[in-house]
RNA sequence: GGGCGCGUAGCUCAGUCGGACAGAGCGUCGGACUUCUAAUCCGAUGGUCGCGGGUUCGAAUCCCGUCGCGCCCGCCA
């Protein structure tokens, strides 16, 4: 079988056109909450809050208003009384997807059209779904940023995999998105390893763990501070004159000194990127802070820091006093010796930003939030409106027996952890191929697909799945679990979804845009679940939560079994019914290709 | 010591801008493949939402206190 389209994982670029449709579940819950504002006008109550909420599960109504709690008070009735009230007010002619009113109890229930389905199935159907109108804003996401100072390890991990998924969620909530990968190689990090670099010699270190450039001088790093930790006062004195003299280079613009510092960089960076790719997280642009000293923008900076009247020089340093924005800690933004440090260039970087697009979004690790705040207080004392800026932080994945550094060559790489992922998902396929339901014949190439996908996303969906601000504890067994809630649970219900389409299409079944074959609960339930997917891209883009994708995904592709066990295609009743179930087919495909799409996920078409 | 974050079933997690009996998965126990793929489905089991106060008609959700864990408090990033 060979691979198409539909198992890679699409370019994010290439979501700018096509028809778009803003969801029925949005323009439902906007009629719902028209309509209860004007019964509250119409009552002469109140409209600030109308109380709509979703109800239990086990309520039929899709959405439900509250509001009679708190008005009962006002009205001098009970609740359920204000209830009925208001149910008797609501005008429910003019909506389109808004089919009836009652109450229970307090409760005033809406229920949905016959309309609501029919379009959700209809919108379904096209390849798209999910991607909501362009909004015209432009965003840039800035994720990873990872030091180039070695292979990204776990730890590091979770950066690219929310980063990647955040940029996917926002440009599939319609904006022109693209992704940054900020590189330090001006920082006092990269000056220490450009001296080892140069100092140490290959024979004196240990073998790379792999041959490739991040792991090949990764040693001399590790080498270069091992050195200086090591208590030879005079010898790491000698050193420390030459790592300063790198940094002044830098900052006098002294050519040789960038070509010395990108003779490392730019090699890790490469290495870095093949281990990222793999995910895949992939950037628009690479921007070096070093971009920054050489324009020019961050001796600006510094002046225009220096003339504010936040500037204090204290200790030979030039600081920021934010005392005034609720910040204690000074930032220093120049140092005693001249140089700038990086929230310097970052402050440079974030004006460049501004200039150049509507928003700013940073992925950073929860360990940078004083940087944070830092840097947002300095871009308001530059006359900066941060309305634009928007930082989101992530808590570290660590190990049981603690965390993971580059510098001290502690923790799993992550190369380590997708190979090992893969690995298990080709033999979890393997042991399976003798009990394999359907005869579509997988060859050997197949085989490296689905372990390639499954092993690859079942790690992407474990990081991502998880509140950002959720610690967590890397346990290869945990993090390898091919169980259900996990990537490949949802995985197969795609794979589920070609293989119907692939016998229907043998079959001579074409699919329908037919409601009224589709009376069951659960073709119902299905088609509900189409119906609220581009609410969930809109919710997931509002908070810069991936993670409720993946929610939602994961609880889609129950639905989804729940219909397959129930309501075959190919034993339908009759062809119409074959049909219309088979319109519905394609839909839970589109929803479920892009929902994984938006998390980074590949969806493969046999498993 | 100060600041920020986290604490929900034995385990891993949803739910947290206050609302209908707190939901999944794993685990355990018991069922379902001559059927569009069983990486599936169905059922049972399992919770003082860390603890103590407060606000409210109503609190896992808001406020105060407290305990435990993590991160930060560098002229590093």
């Amino acid at each position: 079988m060979l691979q198409t389209e539909h198992d890679r994982v699409s370019v994010r670029k290439g979501f700018n056109g096509g028809s778009t449709t803003a969801g029925m579940f949005r323009r439902f819950r906007a009629e719902v909450e028209d309509a209860v504002e004007g019964a509250l006008a119409a009552l002469d109550l109140p409209t600030d809050d109308l109380g709509v909420e979703q109800p239990p599960e086990d309520v039929e109504a899709t959405l439900a208003s509250s509001v009679a709690f708190r008005l009962a008070g006002e009205v001098g009735a009970a609740p359920p009384s204000v209830a009925a009230d208001v149910a008797d007010a609501t005008e429910t002619d003019g909506y389109d997807y808004i089919d009836r009113v009652d109450t229970q109890g307090p409760y005033v229930n809406f229920y949905v059209s016959t309309a609501y389905y029919a379009d959700a199935l209809e919108a379904g159907r096209e390849a798209d779904y999910g991607t909501l109108p362009s909004t015209g804003r432009s965003v840039v996401v800035e994720h990873t940023s990872a030091n180039p100072t070695g292979p990204v390890h776990v730890g590091r991990a979770r950066n690219p995999i929310y980063g990647d998924a955040v940029a996917r969620v926002l440009e599939y909530a319609g904006h022109d998105v693209d992704a940054h990968y900020y590189v330090n190689d001006a920082g006092r990090q990269i000056a220490t390893f450009t001296w080892a670099y140069e100092t140490f010699d290959d024979s004196e270190l240990p073998d790379p763990e792999r041959d490739r450039a991040d792991y090949d001088l990764v040693r001399y790093y590790r080498a270069g501070n091992a050195f200086l930790e090591s208590g030879d006062d005079e010898a790491a004195a000698e050193a420390e004159a030459e790592i300063a003299a790198i940094m002044q280079g830098l900052e006098a613009g002294d050519e040789a000194a960038f070509e010395r510092v990108s003779a490392v960089v730019d090699q890790v960076l490469d290495g870095m990127q093949t281990s990222l790719g793999r995910l895949p997280a992939e950037f628009d642009r690479f921007v070096k802070e070093t971009e920054f000293m050489r324009s020019g923008d961050a001796d600006d900076v510094v002046e225009r820091l220096r003339g504010s009247e936040h500037a204090v020089y204290e200790e030979d340093a030039w600081q920021l006093d934010l005392s005034a924005y609720g910040i204690d800690k000074n930032l220093v933004f120049l140092r005693s010796d001249g140089t700038t440090l990086y929230t310097t260039r970052d402050l440079a970087y974030h004006e460049w930003k501004f200039d150049n697009y509507d928003e700013a979004v940073t992925v950073l690790g929860e360990d940078h939030k004083l940087q944070a705040e830092q840097l947002e207080a300095a871009l308001e004392v530059l006359g900066h409106d941060t309305d634009a800026l928007r930082q989101t932080f992530y808590s570290w994945v660590n190990l049981p027996e603690g965390g993971m550094s580059t510098r001290e060559g502690t923790g799993v790489d992550l190369d380590d952890l997708l190979d090992e992922s893969v690995q298990r998902a080709r033999d979890e396929v393997e042991s399976r191929l003798d009990s394999r339901g359907r005869d579509d014949h997988l060859d050997d190439a197949d085989l490296d697909r689905i372990a390639r996908q499954v092993g690859i996303g079942a790690v992407r969906y474990d990081i991502v799945s998880k509140q950002p601000t959720k610690g967590i504890t890397f346990e290869w067994d945990r993090a390898l679990d091919f169980e259900a809630q996990s990537a490949p649970y949802v995985q197969y219900v795609h794979a589920r979804c070609c293989g119907i389409e692939a016998e229907a299409a043998a079959a001579g079944i074409e699919a329908a845009t037919d409601l009224t074959r589709l009376g069951s609960d659960a073709e119902r339930d299905l088609i509900a679940a189409v119906a609220r997917f581009p609410a969930v891209i809109e919710e997931a883009a509002d908070g810069l939560e991936p993670h409720v994708v993946a929610t939602f995904v994961r609880s889609f592709a129950e639905t989804f079994n729940t219909f397959y066990r129930e309501c075959s295609v190919l034993n339908a009743d009759n062809n119409a019914v074959a049909a219309a179930r088979l319109g519905l087919v394609e839909a839970s495909r589109h929803t479920v290709a892009n929902g994984l799409d938006a998390l980074g996920i590949e969806a493969p078409e046999s498993m």
